[in-house]
DNA sequence: GTCTTATACCTAAGATTGTTATGTATTAGA
DNA sequence: TCTAATACATAACAATCTTAGGTATAAGAC
């Protein structure tokens, strides 16, 4: 959800951009790990949310990743998920007797 | 941690009465399944934080858990933690430009 | 009376997803 | 020249949830 959130926002964005991106918004309180960012990035892109763009810088690749039409759905689809999700917890939270 | 917070807010509570508790809490929006629910009262319990006692209704047992001195204090700190997670999403998530 | 639903406990297989560790390679700075 | 940052990626392991199954009592509908 954070990264289709992340490229929601700023557009064309790649792997390691997404970790820093993510870092400095949460000040970095969200570690997005590589052992999690990219699986997660290839299972995106298989469900058909990212289509990607392979950059050479000098000698290094880069590769970024955009939305598709269906991943921006899905990017407001998740967060507005995930606002429930908070609500319902924080309904959950408040209550306390005594 | 929600089964943490009803039981510090409620008190002495058993397995079932708690996933009917949340359910009510969370309108309906947060199902604790029995196979959630039963192996964390297990492992809150092995850890320290919960204690049990079993009491009979008829012919059927019940299995009431309590918080223990730890199992408050630790109730306090993983709601108060997701606290701070939630801080930390909504940061992440409220930015967004054009 | 009998059948279904609710109550009440529990475990186990499978799936999902994260962490940790490892691997490879380029580039920048000390 | 050595280290840290950049940049991709996979795999073993761990944690935790869902789904499914098992057992049994009590209440209510028909």
């Amino acid at each position: 959800m954070i990264i289709l959130k992340v490229l929601k926002d700023h557009g064309k964005m790649y792997g390691y951009e997404i970790t820093q991106r993510v870092a400095e918004l949460s000040d970095g309180r969200i570690l997005l790990t590589e052992g999690a960012l990219y699986p997660s990035l290839h299972k995106l892109e298989a469900e058909g949310f990212l289509k990607t763009e392979v950059v050479s810088i000098g000698k290094r690749v880069r590769k970024y990743y955009t939305l598709t039409a269906e991943g921006k759905t899905i990017a407001k689809d998740r967060v507005s998920e995930f606002m429930d999700f908070i609500k319902t917890m924080s309904s959950v939270l408040q209550v306390q007797m005594s």
